[in-house]
DNA sequence: TACACATGTAATATAATTATTACATATGAA
DNA sequence: TTCATATGTAATAATTATATTACATGTGTA
């Protein structure tokens, strides 16, 4: 499942809880993770793949772009009904993706 | 996350499927889920390693013992309360792990 | 004894993910 | 013009995860 594979790294996971707090800049938050910028776009690529967070550019009073990365709120009742539920879909016919 | 690590492989996604319905033994598994024991072992460390499920051992009817693997009932309130709760919970001391 | 069906693992190969390095562009301030 | 701070990506390296192959053991039945 995407999602449970956008979630199992602790770098994404870390921007997933930034973001919980207030959305960010790319460089702001390369800064924050002590990550470099390609490395964090890797890792913001696959989150905004599964819709977790959302990016959006802006400029700034100073003129410089940056784009911002914002959480999108979500809530998966993780557990084994959740995943038979899932798990069955596939085997059967598979309707939906993700 | 140790256990978001763990759900985060199809083929463990169908164990915990199957194992949901009732326990099974490991050649079972393998035959339903039409792959080869020692893949299957990989996979099933993985899941009992987090507590998703535990194995034990048992001589059936006709002499053969069978290593039954059943599932452990869970629930993982997936959201970004619960995913901030964690990350801080690292930046800072860690008083447990997993 | 040979076969079928259980168990398990070590060694290796393949594939996927993660991380780094080296670029290139644009804007504003010094 | 040079520096600092934004943006972004392509190519490569390194590491992990996944998968396969080849073994080896034990029990009951034909």
């Amino acid at each position: 499942m995407k999602v449970l594979e956008a979630l199992s790294n602790p770098y994404r996971l870390k921007i997933v809880g930034l973001l919980s707090e207030e959305r960010k800049f790319v460089s702001q938050l390369a800064k924050e993770l002590n990550i470099s910028r390609p490395l964090l776009y890797l890792h913001l690529k696959k989150l905004e793949e599964v819709k977790l967070i959302e990016g959006s550019y802006e400029i700034s009073a100073n003129g410089k772009t940056k784009r911002y990365f914002e959480l999108n709120s979500f809530h998966i009742p993780l557990d084994e009904r959740f995943i038979s539920r899932y798990t069955s879909s596939l085997t059967v016919k598979r309707k939906t993706d993700s």
